[in-house]
This record gives C-alpha cells, structure tokens and sequence, in this order.
DNA sequence: CCTACCGATCGGTAGG
DNA sequence: CCTACCGATCGGTAGG
C-alpha cells in the first residue's frame, strides 16, 4: 500500500513536471531526459511510471475532454433554459482550464501530437462536445431567445473564446475563473453593441 | 536574372512545402530532410536558399504580423467611427489569414518556436496590433456605441474568434473569407441574444 | 531507480 | 545541387 502510495505520487510529479515543460517548450520540444532531470532521475526511470511519453499526452487530453462532457452532460440533465444551459457551460469549460493551466494549454494544443488512432478518438469526443453546444443554440432559437444564425458556426467561435483563454490567464491576476466566464457570457449573449 | 529568378522560385516552393507540412506536423515535427524529399532533393540543397530551418519560420510570422498591421494602420487612416473600423479590421484580418492558410496556421500557432530574441520581437509586434484593438474599443465607447467593457478582455476575445479560423476554415467551403469577416463582425457586435 | 546502450534521426557544414 | 559527414540528441530497452 505504502508502495503504491509512492508510486502514483511519482506518476503525479512527473505529470505536473512535463505539463509545465510542455506548455512552455512544446511537447515535441520536451524530452525525456528533462523530464527526469527537473525530478532529479534518470530517463529511463521515467518508464517504471509511464509506459511511454505519448501516455503524458493521452491521460490530459482525454482526461480534460472527459471532464468537459461529464460538465456539459450536468448542465444538460439540470438546467432547463438555453441562457441558463450557456451560463453553466461555460462556467465548467473555463473552470475546467484554468484549474490546472498547464493541463489546458497541453489540451488546447498538443492533441495533435497524439498517435493516429488516439488522434481520431480524441476528435470524435470533440466533436460531441462541440454538438452538444450546437444544440443549446438551437434550443435558444426555438425559445425565441437566441438569434437565427449559423449554429455551427457560433459554437465555433464561442469555443473559439472559450479556449482562448489558454493563452493569456494569469491566475495570480485580478480575475477569478467564474468572473471570467461571467465576463465572457455577457459579451458572447450581448455583443459590444450597446442596445 | 533569369538566374535569381529560379532560384526565387525554388525558394518559394521551399516555402510552400515547408508551411504545408509545418501546419500538418508542428515546426518541430517538420524536418529538413522530409521538407528536401518532398522537393526530391537533398536536404543540404536546401541551404542555397534559405540559411535554416528557423527563417521559414521568421519570415512567415513576421510577413503575417507586418500584413495585420499594415491593414490597422489603413483602417486608422480611412476610417472614421468605432463600428466601421472594426467591421475593416475584421475583414482584413480574415482575408490575411485565409489567403495563405498554411501561412496562417503556422503564424498563429509556431511563433512559440521562434528563437528568443526574434520572439521577443514577435511578442512586441503582436502587442501593438493588440494595443490598436483596445483603441477602436475604446473609441467605441467614447463614441457611445459600444457597451463599457474591460477593453483588453474584450480585445482578446476579439482577437480569439478571429484568430480561431485557422482551425476550422476550409477554403473550397460554403463561406468565403469575406462572408465569414461578415457574420463574425455581426457575432461580434451584437452577440447571441435577440433584442 | 541506475548503468549501459540501441538504432534512428536531427540541423547543419565542407567541399566540390 | 550532391556526397559525405559532424556532433548532438531522441525515445526507449535490457538487465540488474
């Protein structure tokens, strides 16, 4: 038991370690060898934790993924309404990005980098959460609430905003995650027009 | 001059390779050889025209950059209230993106891998593409026509819907640039919500 | 968790 | 534009 304890406290720290190198240096720019010596061992002690560094890769992306549809598949089974549906979801994306900054950054973009077969896998959980969104705007329509438009096309460009925030959040800054997806929703619902 | 004329092509289809594969593979995953292979020469042929791998790279996020900036500076000149130089905006950084999309792609997306000085640079030029945002915003709100937002929050998620094209663009589709400049600038302007 | 090592590949240069 | 090659580095394994 101790051991195992141990273990997957190894298996967190070089986590967390290749994340953070990750979202600074790329993941084909991190090697192995860093890796280990940021943890002070050697590189092929890393594979007593991980099976290879595409598993780094994998356990994030569909890690995060998952955790964005298990958010989306809540709001779905307890909010009625289209506006309510939006706030809620977008909520749970950015609280689910920024609660560990380097695992989003990883999420939003490294997936590329994955094997062929992950690859399709990881955008066939994409593209769920992406209909998901598409049919929240289409209940908005058909509540009269949310304007004719190309749902396909805003689900992209509210992902689009929803994502971006990869880039440029601070967390020590003068925004917390709900503040921003309060932020974001207004300007996503209002636009910059004044009415 | 016929001499330096071939080789301006070959460099140019150099370039053309490069960023087409860049936008499949990463930089990184971009190598010389396979860049020389795809021209069916030798990868040290390539060191006639260009002289490394990293000034593909430079001359493409910069050319890109230069282009954006060029179009605000137009905007600025011609263009009188808040509403009409963001519809000119978008529209220009849209044409921009999409006219090379390869370019596009590995502007938004590369620029990570850009030596630190001419990151820095990079970093420096994309700021003040950013700085004129906030400006038209906040003439918008001087004009009373824009709601009063935090205009760097707003910027950036401006500049995430309109940078987000290179995702999901596809140029043999049902949009063309300027439509998309159009429905974008709309989203933009007045959100989802009906009035 | 380490030593020792593998085959493969990288960006780039010398010299023609 | 090529041949021949450089030093460096990569992900990963064998065996302890």
């Amino acid at each position: 038991m101790l051991v195992s304890q141990k273990i997957s406290t190894r298996r967190n720290q070089i986590m967390a370690v290749s994340l953070q190198m990750m979202r600074k240096l790329g993941y084909q720019g991190t090697s192995m060898r860093e890796i280990a010596s940021a943890l002070n061992i050697e590189a092929a002690s890393l594979y007593n934790h991980i099976s290879n560094k595409e598993e780094i890769l994998k356990v994030t992306c569909f890690g995060m993924g998952n955790q964005l549809l298990l958010g989306m598949n809540e709001v779905n089974d307890i909010y009625f309404n289209a506006v309510e549906k939006i706030k809620m979801l977008v909520k749970n994306h950015i609280r689910v990005l920024t609660t560990d900054l380097n695992a989003g950054w990883v999420f939003i973009h490294e997936w590329r980098n994955l094997s062929e077969t992950s690859r399709l896998d990881f955008i066939a959980l994409r593209d769920r959460y992406e209909n998901g969104i598409i049919e929240i705007l289409q209940q908005g329509e058909n509540e009269g609430v949310f304007n004719e438009v190309n749902n396909k096309f805003a689900a992209l460009t509210l992902l689009s905003s929803l994502n971006w925030i990869v880039e440029w959040y601070k967390p020590g800054g003068n925004m917390s995650p709900d503040e921003v997806a309060e932020k974001l929703t207004d300007f996503i619902l209002s636009g910059l027009k004044k009415d």
